[in-house]
DNA sequence: CATATATCTTCGAATCTTCGAAGATATTTA
DNA sequence: TAAATATCTTCGAAGATTCGAAGATATATG
């Protein structure tokens, strides 16, 4: 199969790994420390239990890793731009434009962006 | 809803557009230039029908802009950095390695990132 | 006007994703 | 050792996605 095929398909992946809003949540919370699953769940006020769902999802395409302490699992960006790259996304939201104002989207990119 | 919430469910939903393997391809094509239905068919060796049930989705997120001439629809990217912030993202297929090479990598990202 | 071409839309089956609930495991504390 | 805590895994239902096939539409050509 030629390159660009495997290589798209793998971009695809990607894609598909970030493709929900609470995964999304995960990595930017992760950009600027290390967490544990209960960290998590109750900074983006979600159960743990569905926190957990996403980092092994997370865990399964190599974004997150994970270092056990006692009965804790902490999480870590196994590569921290990741999180840069997502936030520079935030330029084709904007073009977009579907019940989201330009405020809105700065607001986030200086949270998000800033904690980095 | 805090905006981070907003603006995280808006960015899964460019994930969502981008996943499919297709739709990568179909987006780069486009970074290099205008195409219709059946040309894109062309250069990617995929039914007609395929690629404009895709094109529909894309058009749908208006990441891509239609221009029609005669029977022919010609499509164009809305937003032509959509195409480089894509490429930039090979740098995570890199980290994951499962199956690609650097040397693939390296290739595509000439090809895509060359003809823009 | 009849036909061919280019594209779109709809349909239904197969597959994947999501979510909460329930059960399993490992670690700490009493 | 028993109970509590933190997390993971599995299960099954509801919903979304994908794909090719079939039918609809619009435009061009003979």
């Amino acid at each position: 199969m030629p390159n660009r095929q495997i290589v798209a398909r793998e971009l695809a992946e990607i894609f598909k790994t970030l493709a929900h809003p609470d995964r999304v949540r995960v990595i930017e919370e992760l950009a600027s420390s290390e967490l544990d699953v209960n960290g998590l769940a109750d900074r983006l006020d979600l159960p743990g239990t569905r926190v957990s769902q996403h980092l092994g999802k997370l865990r399964a395409h190599r974004m997150v890793e994970e270092r056990r302490d006692g009965r804790h699992h902490f999480y870590r960006l196994t590569q921290p731009e990741l999180a840069r790259w997502i936030v520079d996304g935030l330029a084709f939201v904007e073009g977009r434009m579907q019940g989201v104002s330009e405020g809105q989207i700065a607001t986030v990119r200086e949270m998000w962006a800033g904690s980095n």
